[in-house]
RNA sequence: UACCCCGUGGUGUAACGGUAACACAGCGCCCUUUGGAGGCGUUAUUCUUGGUUCGAAUCCAAGCGGGGUAGCCA
């Protein structure tokens, strides 16, 4: 049974516990550290539940932090998302934990120049007034700017001009002064600030040099008290520096340490910031909330619950090692919990009417319905059954193969919770389709009933087609139809075009006073969750997950 | 190419020098008024080669394979 009472196992949890054992750290405190430049999604839930876990299980805290130091790529708009599903996914969980929030890399800018200042005083940084291609290209050859060995003064001067605005884009940056040979690139004299005339989503035009993230990122760790920098494995290279920024400014101890694990990839989609972007942008979904999205927000809207996000980030643990999760543990994850918590109803897709030709005309009986199997105190409700019902096209067929057992021309099928039913004779339309099915009811064969024991091998679901109501059900499924749409060049080719298909299903009247918050089985089909489009008068349900189905298989 | 990191069933993880295990997926059976759930069983694993050791998935070395980095992005 998956659980997220457990606490997990990893090398980053046993880095922690030998921490505070061996006194390193009075408490710890972590922080999870996303560019408003986009939706969070579920690689990012991996993060933040490693992250909040942490400071849960270790009693600590954990920042949420804006890293706001780009302005040209970052809007308020998205820092308000993030906001929004960080909360929902950490509510009632880790929320005890939350390091009073949010925090934004732009509040510190004042202090990055100050320690920019310091560290240009200490003889550690200089101006470069070389262009990007000319760094780059010197950065390679591990040959040293022109412009390494001015004077503190005049770099202070030049800095402080930089910061005045009397320079253009591109014409100068601040840089460290480390070792233009170094084995590790980052390490050859890397950029801290650059110059970009551009409005911050916070601090307007107050600056017009912004810092780089190395900079940025690192002192605002040591600002903000962080023990414990955990990211993700492509800054493995950037440990080096953040750890000479660390004492080329000679910060007293207690000074945080980085870590790094493997970001999250699934199988049948795609996770890169840019890409999801684009399925936005280009209309090939419905917006960052569309519910094929692996986004936090299109998951909550397609009726993932928290506790589930959380104990997928459990099941699919902590490593180095880059590795890719099978979307399937994913749809476990979600079957798992749905079918501990969700209530049933009887709902039907497609349906197809039937006629009991010899049960009453305008007889209608209330049966009873267990809601859930698994939790005897979900209790019972009434299901209305009458003589003209509703069942899933799909449960009836007039040459069915081996191994079929449900509805067929002369066969018997059980309707659940109610009677065993024969079907008579197939009615169809000009063109062939059926369009009616006509069957006989054993009357006896209710529960409780002479012949309620007998053994029938299909048991179907259904819907009493005079009180059956109207709701629009979106069919989701994943997104792609590949394992790894990454792998090719053209990922957008190979979004699986049934990704989406939109019904018109008769449901129960139990289901018309369904709440928001609740998921729902429809029996034989799958978890279902309100659409927050629905209205009063028209339902419309998402289907979050199907159940799984073998006979799919031996179809 | 250079530097760094990582290699455990099909997939994801555990085992912290002492019997290689769990989950997902697969397959088979049982059960079932959900072809769901549940139960039972089953297939299949330490990249290679050396070394250290009484003993190695674990420590060391080399090789091979994979990933990352080489933006004035984060």
């Amino acid at each position: 049974m998956t659980t997220t009472t457990d606490h997990p196992s990893d090398f980053i949890r046993d880095i922690v516990a030998d921490d505070l054992r061996a006194g390193k750290y009075k408490q710890i405190c972590a922080r999870f550290p996303p560019e408003p430049n986009g939706y969070v999604h579920i690689g990012h839930a991996k993060s933040i539940c490693l992250n909040f876990g942490i400071t849960r299980e270790f009693g600590g805290i954990c920042n949420i932090r804006m890293d706001d130091t780009n302005p040209i790529k970052e809007e308020a708009e998205y820092v308000e998302s993030i906001m929004t599903d960080v909360r929902w996914l950490i509510d009632g969980w880790a929320d005890k934990h939350v390091g009073g929030a949010p925090f934004y890399a732009s509040d510190y800018f004042d202090r990055f120049y100050e320690h920019a200042v310091d560290l240009i005083r200490k003889g550690k940084a200089y101006v470069c007034d070389m262009t990007s291609e000319e760094t780059d290209a010197y950065r390679r050859l591990g040959k040293a700017s022109h412009f390494r060995d001015r004077s503190i003064e005049e770099n202070l001067d030049l800095f402080a001009r930089m910061k005045a605005g009397k320079f253009a884009d591109g014409a100068r940056t601040l840089r460290a002064k480390i070792d233009v040979n170094a084995a590790n690139v980052w390490l050859r004299d890397p950029v801290l600030y650059r110059i970009r005339h551009a409005s911050h989503h916070r601090t307007g035009d107050k600056w017009c040099i912004y810092p780089m993230y190395d900079w940025a990122h690192t002192l605002s760790d040591y600002i903000e008290g962080i023990t414990h920098s955990v990211c993700t494995l492509e800054f493995e290279v950037h440990r080096p520096l953040y750890d000479w920024i660390l004492s080329a400014l000679e910060l007293p101890e207690p000074r945080p340490h980085q870590y790094e694990f493997a970001r999250l990839n699934l199988t049948y989609s795609v996770m890169s910031k840019r890409k999801l972007i684009q399925l936005v942008n280009e209309k090939l979904v419905n917006g960052w909330d569309d519910p094929r999205m692996l986004t936090i927000s299109g998951l909550r809207r397609r009726g993932v619950t928290a506790s589930a996000l959380r104990a997928f980030a459990y099941n699919v643990g902590i490593t180095k090692y880059p590795s890719t999760t099978d979307m399937a543990v994913l749809e476990h994850t979600m079957r798992d919990e749905f079918n501990r918590n969700a209530a049933r109803r009887l709902a039907v897709l497609r349906p197809i009417k039937i006629v009991l030709t010899n049960y009453p005309e305008g007889k209608i009986e209330e049966l009873d319905a267990i809601n859930n199997p698994e939790d005897p105190k979900a209790g019972m409700r009434k299901v209305p059954f009458s003589r003209e019902l509703y069942i899933e096209s799909d449960d009836f067929m007039e040459t069915p193969p081996p191994k079929y057992f449900r509805l067929r021309p002369g066969g018997e099928v059980r309707l659940k919770y109610a009677y065993i039913i024969k079907c008579d004779e197939v009615v169809k339309d000009d063109a062939g389709k059926v369009i009616e099915l006509r069957c006989t009811v054993d009357l006896d064969s209710k529960s409780g009933g002479p012949t309620a024991a007998r053994k029938i091998k299909g048991t179907i679901h259904w819907v009493s087609a005079a009180q059956a109501i109207d709701a629009e059900v979106r069919l989701y499924d994943r997104l792609f139809s590949v394992p790894e749409p990454d792998a090719s060049g053209d990922f957008k080719s190979l979004i699986n075009p049934n990704s989406l298909e939109v019904v018109t299903a008769k449901c129960e009247p139990a289901l018309a006073t369904a709440h928001p918050e609740e998921r729902y089985q429809f029996e034989r089909l799958g978890y279902f969750a309100l659409d927050p489009d629905s209205t009063r008068e028209k339902q419309v349900w998402n289907r979050t997950i199907t159940l799984r189905d073998t006979w799919a298989k031996v179809k």
